[in-house]
DNA sequence: GGCAGGCTGTTACAATTCGTAAGAATTGCG
DNA sequence: CGCAATTCTTACGAATTGTAACAGCCTGCC
């Protein structure tokens, strides 16, 4: 596993200079960019684990860009930026950013918030080895299914890799990259199928009408996320 | 699923009545306590969704109550602190901690970073994912449109986006340029075209009369208008 | 070893999504 | 009314995603 990807996106040279710096020391790999335009064309190519977003951009505006980044494409957003009102942190935050910190600021603090954001995301795996979903109890110790009357289903490992995936992150956008990443795929163009078939055969273990599915949902040209409402243990 | 729990810890009077009132009126609920032990105590009864917790308590050492909730037992945790310094901060952060809040605080801001918190804990209740308005029911986590007779009408990403925008800015002229931006398209030539498709499939799904438009209004030279009662939640 | 059965990736083709293009319809204005 | 600008709709096609069918692989068993 290679260092967290950073990205900082900010208008001001001497700002990227100064965070590149502080999160290379701290150890992660960062890529800087001064336009929004060709930070969304680096997006098509990298998948940061965390994206700085300076909110004050001279060429888009810069809340839709968070709005996109976060509730869409369910990228770890930390805003940075000049305006210190707190109706602009509000909304912020409510469009999706993960946090927001204020120039000026020290590049410690970010270093410290970046992770606090990371060891979130990456937070340890449940030990439990039950959940339950929307009438369904998953035993991953049983590579078993079970739905409300009790009849059970059994699931490969390979189909439990996807459904572990979805139980851990509900409700939340799993990119196609970063779910072939989780399961241990080369981004190849063979293996998308590969990950696709899994799907659709978690899919029809979970009963899943082909037109309308309830609990995987596809979002077209992004990824899947999963509804259920999870309770682990 | 009943509204999350968060629990303040705080010797001061003022601020835990502060806090729990902005915060019930955002919808939570809410358990206050002076210190430490009392709140230990009522964590073996309840488990809280975030816990506020403020580092200078009289009778014990935050910061340790701070590391055994968040990295032990995984609770999450933001620190409402007087202490302003960057080490302080970065202290609490690395101790597990999820964020940082000085002192003093407007609590629109505390609600605000409640809520980042919990969407990303997942099963948030998110700014509220389904809306009423003229007889329908739109679910944006299901991704569904449903008529008066419960009748259900599946709407694409893209078709999501357009209503959304519609429904959050009810009897408000949205300028095509504006919505574009929304839409995440260049304001190149081709886009516009794009948008009103979308524009049109949205509104063959909500059955309108394409001679006299009940909720999707064209301004001519100008842009939309949506004219449903909405209500959100 | 040889065979049966299950798991999983690959391939091929079907279905869906969504932007583009082109022509039709509408609106505003003189 | 006539004309130009704007907007609507339909059809098409490229890209993306779903899934059935096939083949290779491994495991257990005789």
């Amino acid at each position: 596993m290679s260092a967290p990807l950073v990205t900082i996106l900010d208008d001001e040279p001497a700002i990227r200079t100064m965070l590149s710096d502080a999160l290379e020391d701290a150890g992660f790999r960062t890529m800087a960019f001064a336009r929004a335009t060709e930070f969304e064309a680096a997006l098509r190519s990298a998948r940061p684990d965390i994206c700085l977003v300076d909110l004050s951009l001279p060429d888009r505006d810069g809340l839709t860009l968070v709005h996109r980044l976060a509730l869409e494409q369910g990228a770890t957003v930390i805003i940075i930026s000049g305006r210190a009102q707190v109706q602009d942190k509000v909304t912020g935050l409510e469009l999706g950013a993960d946090d927001y910190i204020i120039k000026p600021f020290d590049p410690a603090e970010v270093v410290a918030r970046v992770r606090a954001r990371l060891r979130r995301d990456s937070a340890a795996p449940q030990s439990s080895e039950t959940a339950r979903f929307n009438g369904w109890v998953a035993h991953f110790d049983r590579y078993i299914l079970k739905d409300e009357s009790g009849a059970e289903t059994p699931f490969s490992h390979a189909e439990g890799e996807v459904l572990r995936l979805f139980l851990e992150r509900p409700k939340r956008l799993i990119s196609r990259q970063a779910m072939q990443e989780a399961l241990g795929g080369a981004a190849g163009d063979s293996f998308d199928r590969a990950m696709d078939v899994r799907i659709s055969r978690l899919r029809t273990k979970l009963r899943e009408d082909p037109r309308n599915p309830r609990l995987i949902k596809t979002i077209y040209g992004a990824g899947y996320i999963f509804l259920g409402d999870v309770t682990w243990g």
